[in-house]
DNA sequence: GATGAATGAGGCTTCATTCAT
DNA sequence: GATGAATGAAGCCTCATTCAT
């Protein structure tokens, strides 16, 4: 969707561009977005992302598949479930690492998307979105039916709701991770690390028992 | 935080200003919302908003306290927790239940509320609106800590983390409930309840028991 | 075609934002003429303008209306024909006076509508305007009517290429007229008035007679 | 004008260039006229244009030249009283049906010196192409000095009134030609040209003649 | 207090021209 | 000499806020 001369440019140029973007949308905003900023702080003129982009909205719909792409290709290998034995909530732990360590190595990427994924930027993103929604909720499906053929996974239960179950649970922690990398900057130390790993199990086991009592 | 002039309007203007407000933050988001439109379908003048609110961040922030607290009066009565031994799974349906009545007669105001929490317009209330997030956490916590007493709740995980669990499955089905009414509009018939029901009542028996297999 | 704040401002605002919007087009095209610059010299804020118009197109093709109707109403009144009997190369002869009081009159707006006429700003009215040169053609069609009949002009030529023949003429009688306008600017003296008297005597013997040897 | 880089091209390239920018200016006019669009459709790179040309105005005004060249060469042969007793209205017959030619075999380029000729564009070639003007003044001039010499003009009337008169004449029936031309596309067939030969001829008749009435 | 016209800062976008390859 | 990407000035338009009635 940018422009061939975008496509083009060195990759570290290209990178840099779409980092400035990201940084200002997550700053601002789309439409307190500013394209004038954008270009400085990639360090090129504010004509240039005229020739990469038809517009801003443009520039905004490429930052999104930018950080998609850029989030599978680093973190994406971790997600896939190989082994077809293996417990469905030991695969939610490590995925749940994975969630750790992208927010540590790219914070801004993640919480961009992450916000792209709540619905700010809903007006921008809905139409052509969707089918991302549509890929995550198919990739959840597989899982869960995974486990409900290995047994991990009660099987009375419509699978529609146990997404909804699971994500909703998992996307409250990625936010509450995600809380904490945005107050804290950059500087998350290991101490930190081993207490979001005991919370972490915690709220597996409440996916799998529940907070029923007795 | 309105001034006095708003404050000494009759309640139905009052209300009408509120409600074009609300409805073009929901459509437009803050930057786009027009306070020339708000006005308009106010049916007053556009200086008037200004005798009304210093601003139009003003009046955003009014309208997110306006709308909660018609919330509360409205639906609130039932959002208390009288009978310390009333099981707390049961207590969830019952504010579920609520939840959807509410989205039936409050569709807009439900609406921008949530948006309100799902952190589309960060910038402005995140400063001002953190106290709400302390209010409904302490509120759930009232409630954990009676579940706890009176054994609905396992005592084995902290509070801190059953919040996180309970509000991210509630949020789901909220976002859920909420998706339909975003798309159906009004009409929602008898026959959308009843599925809804069985779907509020799966999901509570999720949260009590989990979803692990055996 | 203007919004409603510009029909209501006092005729003499009006007025002064048109002159300076006429102006500014005769001076630069429409594409060079800056809306900044017809603001200033109206005296007005350059938001304004847009209280006024829609956009820079909708305040040309206004200036264009309100120029015509300038002058129909301050020249208009020469231009019918009340006499069947008249001769009407007379006419004419009345005509053209009415046209040098015109261009002494109202320079830019004659000079402006001139251009108009004769294409420039072409993409801009050919839509919009064509109805114009249907009512001259009407114009000058009745008056050869008149013409034929009373026997002043010839019947043995087609109505529509007598139209050609006329126009051709007295539009060159007008370029000439009003190149002389654009170059000496105010000071056009009696004795030049003179001259072209005879002058148009000349070309109208010339429309009446032709230029071929005895 | 242009520089050397240019005069060296192949002429079939300069052709094409040249085409390419006549094409452009009377689609859009000077201002909207894209130097870009120019360059793509003559298929050499943006760039190349300032090789060729100091900037656009110069490409302009050199478009304007070669214009006029390229119809003197074609079709200005005709254009030469040859025979110093030939009836001067046989001339503008001629140099009508030679008209017509042109049209019918360069559409764009005669529609773009027509609108030069017009006053399109004025503020660029005023300056430069008054020079033109009385070059064709001057032929005019002669034409008609050759005319009242053998008697086919009228000798009562001033030689500047009669070029007047010609030009006027003439230049509608050009914009009446030329109309039919920018509309009706490449597609003029013989019965048009047979039509449009009657409707010369009782224009010149006119010119000759007059219209008066007896 | 209500009105709605006036204001002007601010931002996106265009594109002629320059420049590096 | 040719290319086409990079540049940045310039201008239209929006709209929150102010002001005069």
């Amino acid at each position: 969707m940018p422009k061939d001369t975008f496509i083009n440019l060195p990759i570290e140029k290209q990178e840099k561009v779409m980092r400035s973007a990201i940084n200002e949308f997550i700053k601002n905003g789309f439409e307190k977005a500013n394209v004038g900023n954008i270009a400085n702080i990639a360090g090129i003129a504010k004509g240039s992302i005229y020739q990469y982009f038809e517009n801003k909205k443009e520039l905004f719909l490429y930052s999104v598949k930018w950080s998609i792409d850029l989030l599978l290709n680093k973190f994406g290998k971790n997600l896939v479930l190989h082994d077809k034995e293996m417990d469905i909530f030991d695969f939610f732990y490590h995925t749940s690492k994975n969630s750790m360590e992208q927010i540590r190595e790219e914070r801004e990427i993640t919480i961009f998307i992450q916000d792209v994924f709540l619905g700010k930027y809903d007006n921008l993103t809905n139409e052509s979105m969707s089918y991302i929604t549509n890929i995550s909720e198919e990739y959840l499906l597989n899982i869960i039916n995974v486990g409900k053929e290995n047994g991990s996974v009660r099987k009375d239960i419509d699978d529609h709701l146990l997404i909804l179950f699971i994500t909703g649970v998992s996307f409250k922690i990625k936010e509450y991770l995600m809380n904490k990398a945005r107050n804290q900057g950059e500087d998350i130390i290991d101490e930190d690390y081993e207490q979001y790993e005991k919370e972490i199990n915690a709220l597996i086991e409440l996916l799998k028992h529940g907070m029923g009592g007795k």
